[in-house]
RNA sequence: GUGGUCGUAGCUCAGCUGGUAGAGCACCGGGUUGUGGUCCCGGGGGUCGCGGGUUCAAGUCCCGUCGAUCACCCCA
């Protein structure tokens, strides 16, 4: 029986996956960054600690518990992401490790949540960050998102767009406009898409004490969208002025650029967005997808200057995260992604009789010694069912033990002379293969 | 966590106002004493998500529960 939010999946949807994430691996390798593992729970007031109280934590409990009603204090929760943990590990180890640190990290996240399409309770993420000691500089933030496009370059999925914004640029306005509150304003422009402007207005005047001008005018601000430099500029021609506001446009206007240069198209400076964890202090981004974009954003991540530290020292960082399993369990749902077979196998070891099997697991193992993937077949059915036994899973070739052995494509018919020591499958053809659909 | 919709074979679905289950595809076997994908013939498979209730009788009505999905919340 499934268990609701905790989503297992197929042998080809999990070829599909391991092929993804070697991909996700190696791009992030690319660039740098190091692989990290952290253990899957965190102190209770480490999980809660950033203020996420709404959070919806796993416990961790043990069945033989004495009294469970007791001892909250040094209570297990499972984490519900990777950023939190990550800065607690770079506190504890940070005499160990050399800043700035670039790390990835690719592990299961739990949250207690109601699940949905592309909304689990058990979910995969894939997470850079990178750290340093003090400050860390601005152009690790324009980094992100060439990562992120990179590992989406290398995949078959749709094209998607990196929405980025930076909060800084929003307090900024705010604040110039006279808003105190404006945690409480970005939560409420946050709601535009869903709930529309005039409700936005409404209750920015009504939660947040803003008169009917300082409303339009943070709608106004919410509107603007462009894939250049442009923004800046209507962001300017509001004319609310503040320190903030200059050094968030000035943040904001080089992760467009620097995308603009590298991967045209990929970023859009997008000022509604807002992201709901309140930890990031500046730069802001999620991604889009085409064609799923109501399910929500694919990736998401930002900029955190106050997450992090040991005594009077602060470590800042800045990360995104890939939703593999939205991203995955999305695209399975659309039927999106085809793979070429549905096992490892390359070839079968046809099996003329089973006091042959020796003969045959020989030429399997010469095979395998080469980096092929081989099985002889399970039974020595007729041939016919052997060659249905392969076709089945999508495996492309079936070998036959003979004078001389020989090989045949099942997709093209054709059959050829082989020798088990030299005979080499096309390249394409040794793994599996994940492609759209 | 709150509320709505849905839940019949592996898959897609049929089953009228309640009378104790059916099709196509898939699967297995045979035609084809041994190199598949066509065709023909035959076959297996369902506690109608699960539990309880109403009724002489429930897949069909009622309640609960689990699962899927949608909205809210939140967010990957």
């Amino acid at each position: 029986m499934p268990i609701s939010g905790f989503p297992e999946w197929l042998p080809p949807q999990r070829i599909i996956e391991q092929q993804v994430l070697d991909k996700i691996r190696s791009t992030f390798e690319l660039y740098g960054y190091s692989s990290l593992e952290t253990r899957a729970v965190e102190p209770l007031d480490t999980l809660l600690s950033k203020g996420e109280t709404s959070k919806e934590v796993y416990l961790l409990r043990r069945l033989q518990e004495d009294d469970p009603s007791a001892k909250q204090d040094d209570q297990l929760g499972l984490h519900f992401d990777l950023t939190v943990p990550f800065a607690r590990f770079v506190t504890e180890n940070n005499g160990k490790l050399q800043f700035p640190f670039k790390r990835y990290q690719i592990q299961k996240v739990w949250r207690g949540e109601r699940p949905q399409e592309g909304r689990y309770r058990e979910f995969l993420q894939a997470d850079i960050d990178v750290v340093n000691r003090d400050t860390l500089p601005f152009h690790f933030d324009t980094e992100m998102p060439l990562v992120i496009g990179d590992v989406f370059k290398s995949l078959p999925i749709p094209d998607a767009t990196i929405l980025v914004n930076n909060r800084k640029v929003c307090e900024g306005f705010y604040r110039g406009l006279g808003l105190e509150d404006t945690a409480q304003v970005l939560r409420t422009v946050d709601k535009l898409d869903k709930i529309g402007p005039e409700k936005v207005a409404a209750a920015l005047v009504e939660t947040a004490g803003a008169t009917d001008a300082q409303a339009a005018a943070c709608l106004a601000l919410a509107e603007i969208s462009s894939t250049d430099g442009s923004f800046a500029d209507r962001v300017r021609a509001l004319g609310v002025s503040d320190p903030l506001l200059d050094e968030g446009l000035g943040e904001l206007l080089q992760v467009v650029e620097t995308a603009a240069e590298h991967a045209p198209g990929l970023v859009r400076a997008e000022l509604k967005i807002a992201r709901g964890l309140d930890y990031y202090t500046g730069t802001v981004y999620e991604t889009m997808l085409q064609g799923y974009e109501r399910f929500g954003s694919i990736t998401s991540g930002g900029r955190y200057d106050n997450l992090a530290s040991v005594g009077n020292t602060r470590f800042p960082g800045v990360g995104i995260s890939i939703g593999v399993s939205r991203l995955l369990g999305l695209l399975f749902g659309h039927d999106a992604l085809a793979v070429s077979r549905s096992v490892p196998t390359c070839v079968v070891i046809a099996l003329a009789a089973e006091d042959k099997r020796a003969e045959s697991e020989r030429i399997a193992s010469a095979l395998r010694r080469r980096g092929i993937a081989t099985e002889v077949a399970p039974t020595a059915a007729k041939f016919g069912k052997q060659i249905q036994y392969a076709d089945r899973r999508g495996i492309p070739f079936v070998w036959f033990p003979g004078e001389p052995d020989t090989v045949k494509d099942i997709r093209s018919g054709e059959q050829v002379e082989a020798d088990a020591a030299t005979w080499q499958p096309p390249a394409v053809d040794l793994h599996p293969n994940v492609s759209a659909r």
